[in-house]
DNA sequence: TCATCTAGACGCAACGTCTCGTATTGTAGA
DNA sequence: TCTACAATACGAGACGTTGCGTCTAGATGA
C-alpha cells in the first residue's frame, strides 16, 4: 500500500533551521516585521524551501509555535488542595510571563497569526480548552464540593484565559491582586 | 492665545472618504490584505493626504473603528431588573454579531490592529472597561444585593469580554446556552 | 501667502514564481 | 552487483509585481 517515494527526502535540518529562525525573528521584531526573505536568509535556506512546505507567514509562525520553538509547554496549575490559591498563583505566573518585555512581541505575534489562520485558532483552543489540566482540576473541585456545583471547568477556563488574552491586547498593567480578584469573581470566597 | 493658522484647513470630505474606504476594504479583505495604496485609490485621495494625518495602517484602522465606521456603538445591556437574564441576552447579541460572516474579517482586523498599535489597545480598554454601562450595572447589582457582594463590575466585565475575544480568536462555534453558562459561572444562580 | 488637496514619479523592500546546478534517493537495465 | 537514470529536495538568486513611504508638481481655497 505504502508507495515508495523517489528522490531525496525532506531535510529535517532545513525544517528545524527555518522554524528556529522564525521563532528568533518573531521574538526580535514581531509578526508584522517578519519577512519570508528574512527567515530564508537567517536560516541559510532557499526561499523555495520555505514556500514548498508552508503557504504563508501565519502557517510558518503557527508551526513554529506548535512545535515548541515559540511557546513553552502549557504550564499546569499547582495543586496544594486549595483551588482558589492554586488558580491565583497560576494566573499570577501567567501574567508575569505575559508582561515580560521579552515575551510581549511574541505573544502579540501569536494573536496576529491566529487572526489570519483558522488553524492557529483551532490549535490555540485545543491547547487551552477542554482536556487541559486546568479544566480537569476545576471539574474535580466542583465534584468534591470545594466550589459550588454547576461550574464547568471549560467555562471557567475560558473566562480566565480570555481575561489574559484581553490584557495582552489592551496592554493594561496588572496589579498584584488581580489574579486573586479574578478567581474570586468566579469561584467566590472559600466556605468558612 | 489661539494662534490663527493660515492656509487651507483640513478637508473633512477627504477625512470621511478615507475612513469609509478603510472600513469598506477591511470588511471586504481583512487587515493583512489592506493596503494604503488601495485606500488612497478607493477614496480618490492622494497617498500624501493619508500619510499626513495617519502614521500607519493600524492607526488608520483604529480611527475608522473609533469613529464608528467599523464598529457599531457600544451596545448597552438591557435592564429588565434581572441582571443574569440581561447579561445573558446582551452576551447572546454579541455572539451573534461576532459570529456573523459579515463581521468576522472586521473583528479579526481589529484584533490585528490592536496587536500592532498600543493606542488601539488603550482605546479598546477605554471603550470596554471601567465607566461603561456594563460595569455600572454590575456594581449597582452588587450594591443592592442582587448578586453577592465583593464583585467588581470591572472584573466581571473583563472576564465576559475576554471570553468573547477568545471566541473571536479560536473561531469555536458558540452554542445557544453558552451566554447563560458564562454568566452563571460568575454570578451563580439567582437566590430563590 | 500658505497649508491643503489630487496625482503620480521615485527608489526600495518584499512578495511569490521560476530556473539554475547540485545532492540524495529509488528504480531499472546491464 | 554495478551502473545509468528518474524523481525529488536543496541553496542560491534572478525575475516581474506589488506596496511601501517620500517627494514634487500644479491646483484650490482660506
Amino acid at each position: 500500500m505504502s508507495e515508495q517515494r523517489r528522490g531525496a527526502p525532506r531535510s529535517e535540518a532545513a525544517r528545524i533551521a527555518i522554524l528556529e529562525a522564525t521563532a528568533r525573528l518573531v521574538r526580535e521584531r514581531g509578526y508584522e516585521q517578519l519577512s519570508m526573505e528574512g527567515v530564508a536568509a537567517a536560516a541559510h535556506v532557499g526561499k523555495q524551501t520555505i514556500y514548498r512546505w508552508w503557504g504563508s507567514k501565519s502557517e510558518l509562525v503557527a508551526e513554529s509555535m506548535l512545535d515548541g520553538f515559540l511557546m513553552p509547554g502549557g504550564e499546569e496549575p499547582p495543586n496544594t488542595g486549595d483551588l482558589r490559591a492554586d488558580l491565583a498563583a497560576w494566573l499570577r505566573e501567567i501574567f508575569v510571563f505575559v508582561e515580560s518585555p521579552d515575551n510581549e512581541l511574541m505573544l502579540r505575534s501569536l494573536v496576529s497569526a491566529a487572526t489570519v489562520s483558522r488553524e492557529i485558532g483551532a490549535r490555540l483552543h485545543e491547547q487551552l480548552g477542554a482536556g487541559s489540566a486546568l479544566t480537569r482540576r476545576i471539574d474535580d473541585a466542583a465534584a468534591t464540593g470545594e466550589i459550588r456545583s454547576g461550574l464547568l471547568g471549560q467555562d471557567v477556563g475560558e473566562l480566565l484565559i480570555g481575561a489574559v488574552v484581553l490584557r495582552v491586547l489592551t496592554r493594561e498593567p496588572t496589579g498584584p491582586d488581580l489574579p486573586g480578584r479574578l478567581v474570586r469573581s468566579i469561584l467566590g470566597d472559600a466556605p468558612s
